[in-house]
DNA sequence: GCGATTTGGGAAAAGGTTTTCTCAGAGGGA
DNA sequence: TCCCTCTGAGAAAACCTTTTCCCAAATCGC
């Protein structure tokens, strides 16, 4: 390693300027040198790399920026103050893009106009190139508009102004690969429990669980609406499993990890066995909730680090110049399977 | 595809040369007027003003920082991927600097060497003028050393380097709120179900579990020690539980949520009573599992938010040029009263 | 009425880098 | 010898704002 020629710790970073002087040449050279532009001999544009190497030189942001109209930073914006869903995304983007020496400015807006605004007119001043607005629901505007902004934004897992880009979850996709799965290992009479009828998500993913079903011939129960709460799962576990025995279903599909871990809970206190009476599935995989159930929770994970990702690779290439369609990008979810739903009759 | 799409309006701001020529005054009038320095009419002052108003000027943000050497922005570094203990403790920064004008760049370096110094790096060229660091424990260094970095760095819910500045939870002060609260209510047989003893803050609390009973002359039962989980409060029970019926306690401090939680269930299903027969309390006060459990639970809150508050207050008079004490600052946590632990024998 | 001071405002440098333009000298062809 | 081209490198403008210094006009004291 190289560390035994570190800089004294200099008050001040040192500058081209210093490069060029050390290096005998005018700063246009060592700039251009640096940056392998311009016409000169190898062994001085070695030397000069030598020399800022030595020196510890390294280019100043700001300066750059100046010039270059280009800040190599980007807001984020989002509203989830909890963080469940915004900080998977968050690192997603964070990755995306810190190869690409851009960083992120982290906007936590609340649900607060004034907050946002401020923080938009922050990330204008600073010259940000472009900005990812993110929230916790998938069908809501963050208190800011972003639509005449002069400068690209992208919508991750909020509802996108139109003519924006926006990157959501393929939330039916996911209730198919979970009730695909429970048709996959036999159940034949599958429930749905799920959140408020105020969240789009949870049509959407009611109407692709009547799907499935139909595409299966299996009865189609009306999906149970409540909250998106344990509380809510051990209630339901009650209306579905009070009636006539012969009637009960046989697996039952969450509209998130903790309506699920409340019907698991609910299920063991009545004796039912999981996954051998009954099949459980989640959304979300939120990871500490699906392995804390006993048994352990198969959950649709909606990959959000993947979706930030996204977003990040495409406000790069917006900033670069591409051009790209408006509209939403739906994202596929996974099933990651753990012991909540059993195995197939054969295996 | 490139037919459909407006990425870039290209409506470059207006700058302050603009805003001048509009005046009719130079740039050096024109910036003087807006900042309230020089001297001038009122009314030379005020068309100025109004003119900026009227084109909407916001000055550049990467000019000022360049001349002042001071860009308004900190970087905020966490190895904290879930989040749970990083994120409020980022909204506290980003709250604490927002009405001071300085942004918060986010770096999740997990616990990556490289990726760490790469942030690091890409930090100083962007000249912040501080770092934060946080991390998901106390006792444990983030993956890149900040000793020598010619900026301030603040430590938060991390272990500092010497000679810097830090700031924690006061863990022992929380315990002993736990402790003292069982105490007043009137509980005597008080065991301490906590996590690994590879964590400094286990030690600390179970010291101050100690303390808090010997100063009140009950029983000290030797803290038990697991993991973080529900699975391990599930397991714990039976220890406490299996002996002799007389001996059982009537309270249980636990070192996390998580393993409350699972002490709660599994009291429940032995058909043992919360809070009448136990009392139970928690610790880091995760909303979403203490409000889950049945009865809701009273927890210890570390105050993560403040803390974050604290140390961006903290980094932002280092910068300003105050000088700070090295060390470490214990922040005091709160204890948040639910249904787990009961009431006083008289209330 | 004359020097001294105040007033209102401008010119220019500074901050660090990139890029375009310019230029001196070397070498080649006629 | 003269003209042309090529090579290597420097000067200067540009990015945008702030701040120091400076100057002309106006005002003041006597």
């Amino acid at each position: 390693m190289s560390s035994d020629a570190s800089p004294a710790p200099a008050k001040t970073p040192v500058t081209l300027r210093e490069v060029a002087a050390s290096a005998g040449v005018s700063v246009a050279t060592a700039s251009k040198a640096l940056n392998g532009q311009g016409r000169m001999t190898a062994e001085t544009r070695e030397r000069i790399r030598e020399t800022a190497q030595r020196l510890g030189f390294r280019p100043n942001s700001l300066a750059q920026s100046l010039l270059r109209r280009r800040s190599f930073t980007v807001g984020l914006l989002t509203n989830d103050t909890y963080g469940r869903f915004s900080l998977p995304l968050m690192s997603g983007v964070s990755d995306a893009l810190v190869d690409a020496g851009v960083s992120v400015f982290l906007c936590n807006v609340e649900d607060d106009m004034r907050l946002a605004q401020l923080h938009v007119e922050a990330m204008l001043d600073k010259r940000v190139d472009g900005i990812i607005a993110t929230g916790k629901r998938i069908d809501r505007h963050l208190p800011v508009d972003l639509a005449n902004l002069r400068i690209p934004v992208i919508y991750a897992f909020t509802q996108p102004d139109p003519d924006a880009v926006g990157f959501v979850s393929d939330d039916a996709g996911g209730a198919r690969l979970a009730v695909e799965h429970f048709c996959r290992l036999g159940r034949r009479r599958i429930a749905h429990v799920s959140g408020p009828a105020s969240f789009a998500v949870v049509h959407e993913r009611a109407r692709a669980y009547r799907e499935v079903l139909a595409e299966h011939g299996l009865p189609v129960a009306e999906p149970l609406l409540g909250a998106w709460s344990e509380a809510w799962g051990h209630e339901a576990v009650g209306k579905l499993f009070d009636g006539e025995a012969g009637r009960a279903p046989d697996a039952v599909f969450c509209g998130n990890d903790q309506i699920a871990r409340g019907v698991i809970d609910a299920l063991r206190e009545r004796g039912i066995r999981v996954p051998d009476d009954v099949g459980v599935i989640g959304f979300d995989n939120w990871e500490i909730v699906a392995e804390a159930t006993r048994p352990p929770l198969t959950s649709v994970d909606m990959n959000l680090s993947a979706l930030g990702r996204e977003a990040g690779l495409a406000l790069l290439s917006l900033v670069g110049g591409q051009a790209a369609a408006p509209g939403i990008r739906k994202l596929p979810c996974r099933l990651v399977v753990r012991q909540s739903c059993g195995r197939p009759p054969g295996g």
